[in-house]
DNA sequence: CCGCGACCCTCCAGTTACTGGAAAGATGCG
DNA sequence: CGCATCTTTCCAGTAACTGGAGGGTCGCGG
């Protein structure tokens, strides 16, 4: 068992933390706006973030790069966060999010399909067009 | 050979294929504005969208709901549209492309790992806090 | 030919999720 | 103490839509 939380860091202030997760720190200050992540405040009136706040951040980061909007990245956080009340109610959200999920992936394999097929196609020499892209844009999940 | 584009549909007017696409028809006419899908007019000042636009628009419905900007997809655009003007500028970009997609590709995964373990871990009775999934959003491609 | 509903047009205003910049306070170091 | 580098708030701007008003067009039934 590898013990993870060993350097906590006293201060955790905004700049620091917007360099652990890779987000700009007008994005922490808006996300602390709209109620997403509100961290506690120094003495100072600077925001102190704990270790907690990272990974809720870094989870957000993910999810919306990968198009889910603010009110998803709530209901995900609402099941990351307090998971363990109404089960059921957590369970059947989390599985239509996975159901999402892998309805993005298909996505994701189809639009690199056409990519691929794209590098493939033109591998070199000059045509005047690659007419066979039209069919891939459409082949995959639609 | 199957012959694909057999019923050609006259009029192929905005609202035919904001359903054949499934955009808002608003969003249509938002893409002509920035020069994104411009399609023809008819006498009667509608729009009218060929085939080929319906499979761009399709392709643009795909990259955008996975998070490319609007810029990213231009660039994916330029490729799709005329592949075989400096092949090795248009391979070179379709393989960052496809590098990206990749990356989506491992934080979808990585997500839905998370997800899926929050489902495991709180399968039916009721947990307090599920600790477990603070180390998950942190494990995955970071 | 006339209405009528469904479609289309343009224009303009509002929303979401940031993003940039000014003005000012806090921290740390030589 | 001065200076660079944080941090704060506030306000304005951008990207990518989204909604709504006001009005033209289409096609059908009477």
């Amino acid at each position: 068992m590898v013990q993870r939380n060993a350097v906590p860091a006293v201060a955790m202030n905004i700049g620091e933390v917007a360099a652990a997760v890779d987000l700009p720190v007008k994005t922490l200050r808006y996300y602390e706006e709209i109620g997403l992540v509100v961290p506690q405040r120094q003495p100072n009136g600077y925001r102190r973030y704990t270790e907690r706040d990272v990974h809720v951040l870094r989870f957000l980061r993910r999810a919306r790069s990968l198009g889910f909007s603010i009110p998803d990245c709530r209901a995900l956080l609402s099941l990351y966060g307090d998971a363990g009340r109404a089960s059921a109610d957590v369970r059947r959200l989390a599985e239509a999010r996975i159901a999402d999920i892998d309805r993005k992936m298909a996505e994701l394999r189809g639009l690199r399909a056409t990519l691929a097929a794209l590098v493939e196609a033109c591998h070199g020499d000059q045509h005047p067009d690659c007419p066979i892209l039209d069919d891939l844009a459409g082949a995959g999940v639609s």
